[in-house]
RNA sequence: GCUGCUAUAGUGUAGGGGCCAAUCAUGCCGGCCUUUCACGCCGGCGACUGGGGUUCGAAUCCCCAUAGCAGCACCA
């Protein structure tokens, strides 16, 4: 072939995955993911995380978890191990874990400066007054004070001599910025309650001083983060420039919904409280915890969501894309089983006594079969046996139902697969009599009552596919009952 | 109100002046394979928001319009 052709060929053949970075040192990259622990996370949070940590594995370097715990109104106890638990189940490639609560001398010591070097300003002002001003692109008085006031103030504010919400501090922007969000932000706050779980504090940084600080002291090269950050970066920068520090390379990625979830954490926490939802792990929520109790793979969640990528535009993921990627990784290995809903107990006329052996899994001979044994009676779908006609069940022979005035009779009618293939029959899944298990389907739209195999007695935990129903987890087994929780099919 | 970002098939995505009558995945339809309506294979359907401009040439650059989103907290 002409080298020309060749050339063309692999111009033509696409690179997989997301886009290079630029600005990657010899070390690689330093990148972070920075939840707040004010609850579990969701598939908006698995984003972030693994567009992250897509890069750290790509170039290598350092993947720095930071919990976000500046505000001891939305950080409770139990929330940081339900974050934890959370990182551990996504798999991330974490380097080390950073707490800002254990950080509040290095916020203090960096604002001191920033005041010191006439970056920044205590402000008195009632926060709506100073908002009229600010919108106006009038200054406050404060704006005005030198350093050294500033610094009296501050230390007053350390010493605990200001009620909260009669004081803050502010950076020093442009008050005249045309853009609102830009002017004079504030970067501290008090707080007198509730207490801090983690540490003994009435003054607390807010988000773009603490991130800012702590992004450049931890050497981050690279932050992928939200749209709503996009101001916030902005804002950021009149730190940076104060302090002459490199800003790391940022990328800021749309919204991202999914259809017919809520992702907002207060709304969950709503939902729960008023019964809506059973709770964090609720089928029908797009938490972490809900899909791992459906059986999806972090895996799939993290091929989906380096498939979204980090473009800015605005997204509705569709449950189909993580349906397919976890499928991809499911299929493989999935022991396959009956599931019967809604059971009809059938007697098969003229049926020889027969133990049918379906494989666990087709694509795996080495998985072996189960042993299914029909003795004169068996368990069959009410919604496959409604109508008259042929239908087949599946690895054991066909049978002809026949209507005897409304009620239905089976009539054994050979076994030969061939015949069902031509004559179109339904092949169906059964179950033997004395041979199952109760067994409730969870699904989205539902719980479904019907019986399973009684080998699934011991897939506890595992993700096991009903032959025709779908993918599912067993979520529960007791003696006689299987709860098992549907992901897709 | 002010500031900013975005706009490619049902969904997600590639493409950043000519190789685009536009990529890939998913979805849907048809066929094959197969004791599952799973997997796999083959074929098909389906999109550059609208209008101007620049240019020999625009999905790609510019402007306007429209739509969506984000920010304007002493939350993150």
């Amino acid at each position: 072939m002409a080298p020309e052709l060749l050339e063309k060929k692999e111009k033509k053949k696409r690179e997989t995955g997301l886009r290079p970075l630029d600005n990657v040192g010899p070390d690689g990259v330093v990148m972070r993911f920075a939840p707040n622990p004010s609850g579990p996370l969701h598939l908006g949070h698995a984003r972030a995380s693994f567009l992250n940590d897509y890069y750290v594995r790509k170039y290598g370097g350092r993947y720095v978890l930071r919990i976000e715990d500046t505000d001891p109104k939305r950080v409770n106890e139990e929330n940081y191990q339900l974050l934890l638990d959370d990182i551990e189940w996504l798999g991330l490639d974490i380097s080390e874990i950073v707490y800002q609560s254990d950080r509040l001398d290095i916020y203090y010591e960096y604002c001191e400066k920033l005041i010191s070097i006439g970056g920044a300003y205590v402000c008195t002002c009632d926060a709506e007054a100073f908002r009229e001003k600010k919108n106006a692109k009038v200054a406050c008085p404060c704006r005005e004070q030198d350093p050294e006031t500033n610094l009296r103030m501050w230390q007053a504010m350390l010493d605990g001599d200001y009620a909260e919400g009669t004081i803050t501090v502010r950076v020093k922007t442009d008050i005249e910025h045309p853009d609102p969000a830009m002017r004079d932000y504030s970067i501290f706050r008090l707080v007198d309650s509730p207490p801090h779980p983690r540490c003994d504090a009435r003054l607390y940084p807010l988000m773009n001083f603490s991130v800012a600080v702590d992004d450049h002291l931890l050497g981050m090269t690279h932050v992928i983060r939200g749209k709503d950050h996009i101001a916030n970066t902005r804002r950021q920068q009149y730190i940076y420039e104060y302090f002459g520090w490199e800003m790391p390379e940022y990328f800021h990625y749309g919204r991202m919904s999914i259809e017919g979830v809520v992702l907002s954490t207060s709304a969950m926490k709503e939902g729960i409280a008023q019964g809506t939802y059973t709770g964090w792990d609720d089928i029908h929520l797009g938490t972490l915890k809900a899909i791992a109790r459906r059986g999806f793979k972090a895996e799939a969640v993290r091929n989906a969501m380096v498939d979204i990528g980090i473009g800015q535009t605005d997204i509705s993921f569709s449950w189909e894309n993580l349906f397919a990627a976890n499928k991809a990784l499911v299929d493989p290995i999935a022991p396959r089983y009956f599931f019967v809903s809604n059971p009809v107990s059938c007697i098969i006329e003229g049926a020889p006594e027969i133990v049918a052996e379906p494989c666990l899994n087709p694509n795996d001979a080495a998985a072996g079969c189960r042993r299914l044994p029909f003795t004169g009676t068996l368990y069959a779908p009410a919604d496959e046996i409604q109508k008259a006609g042929m239908v087949r069940f599946k690895d054991l022979f066909n049978v002809r139902i026949e209507d005897d005035a409304g009620t239905p009779v089976f009539v054994y009618a050979g076994s030969s697969l061939e015949e069902a293939r031509r004559g179109h029959a339904p092949i169906i899944q059964w179950l033997p009599k004395g041979e199952t298990v109760q067994c409730t389907l969870h699904t989205p739209n539902g719980p479904v009552d019907g019986l399973c195999e009684r080998g699934v007695l011991n897939k506890y935990d595992k993700v096991i596919q009903f032959e025709r129903v779908g993918f599912a987890r067993v979520d529960e087994v007791t003696e006689h009952h299987v709860s098992a929780y549907f992901a897709h099919r």
